[in-house]
DNA sequence: CATGGTCTCATCTATGCGTTTGACAAGATC
DNA sequence: GATCTTGTCAAACGCATAGATGAGACCATG
């Protein structure tokens, strides 16, 4: 729809000396590749030769090594997965701590989108519901008013510190700023710490 | 084969009460039915023909009536554009009015999903910097802190009000709800007020 | 009954995914 | 060293599908 059918550039230069059979690397590659692509237009917009094309290698290695887009898209899931669980740290106050997870979120925002593809999609594997006895935790000690169902200020984190990047254009709107400009990124975590603050008691 | 002239076999007789030719219909019929498909699979994965489907209309009208799917869609913006504006009621408290704009995300989520779609898809027409002299006067009369930039307590119901659409996953995980259910619902907006109220100083 | 806007059917073209084929390179095995 | 196995590339093909088109039928109206 948007103008330009072009494709993504090709992977710098041939690196030639790290030019080897490397079935590792060629699978980080791709999988490298797939998060750009997935995370920039969804399953259903991304095209598996424009995949290969930003991993420089051929496409016919992504039915090889992951048995197609399918494939391919499935082992990002089951990726993400493993990497999510385990990033709390419950010593730190909850305002740091959503501040941390922004920052994670600007440096790379592509899982942040994924999540938000799949979400629309309607298309995710199945997850355990969340463990929020962290939260209850918190609320417990005032950090969460007690009129604040934990699941809302969980919800409210997430979506806040996901909005720059699913709604960029939201951000422009209403902010008149670039949501990747240094600027607003100090901004927006400094205000989103204030929001955090207020759901204390 | 030279041909039997072929007499494209008169259709049955259906239905004779609803048969007419009658293009302001079939147009209604058509964005009806491309909202619903648009705002369930976004663009990339919609199909005309489910579009058509869905209207009970043959598929080719689609290109008669709006030049194809990307004019379709494009007048789905259009529409969307002018039903936008002027919903906002300076008398309402704020968070009252939040509620108002989450009923409504609740009883039609379409416009909400699409929207959410086109942020991710970056195809965004082209809005102007949102208007935010009401919120400002509404900080002025104490209902955002001083300390909250108003465009922050924008995206923030935005970002609340469209969740339960754009992120049924987070819900069930968070919630253990289902997002459409009556109880759900009641709850979220509750909360949600709770939520906009704390904005204030 | 001629006309023009509306609608249908069959077809066309482009694209995307997956597969096949055939060649080659590097290790492993004998 | 000969041979086998695995990883990689390139080009081409098959095949389904999606979106668009063309020719003509239908219908209302003047």
């Amino acid at each position: 729809m948007q103008g330009t059918p072009k494709r993504p550039r090709r992977a710098p230069a041939p690196a030639p000396e790290e030019r080897k059979l490397d079935p590792e690397r060629s699978r980080r590659l791709l999988l490298e590749a797939a998060m750009d692509e997935f995370s920039e237009k969804g399953y259903a917009g991304a095209r598996v030769q424009d995949i290969a094309d930003r991993a420089g290698l051929n496409k016919q290695l992504i039915t090889y090594h992951f048995g197609g887009k399918e494939g391919l898209y499935k082992e990002l899931g089951r990726q993400w997965l493993r990497r999510e669980a385990a990033f709390n740290d419950p010593a730190l106050p909850l305002d740091q701590l959503v501040a941390r997870y922004l920052e994670e979120a600007f440096a790379d925002p592509r899982g942040t989108r994924l999540n938000a593809w799949c979400g629309l999609a309607g298309a995710v594997p199945e997850e355990d519901p969340e463990d929020l006895s962290d939260l209850r935790r918190r609320q417990a000690e005032g950090e969460i008013a007690e009129e604040i169902d934990p699941a809302m200020a969980m919800l409210l984190c997430v979506s806040m510190v996901a909005a720059p990047a699913t709604m960029p254009h939201a951000v422009r709107r209403f902010f008149g700023a670039d949501p990747d400009s240094p600027e607003f990124r100090e901004h927006y975590a400094d205000q989103l710490r204030r929001i955090v603050r207020r759901l204390a008691s």
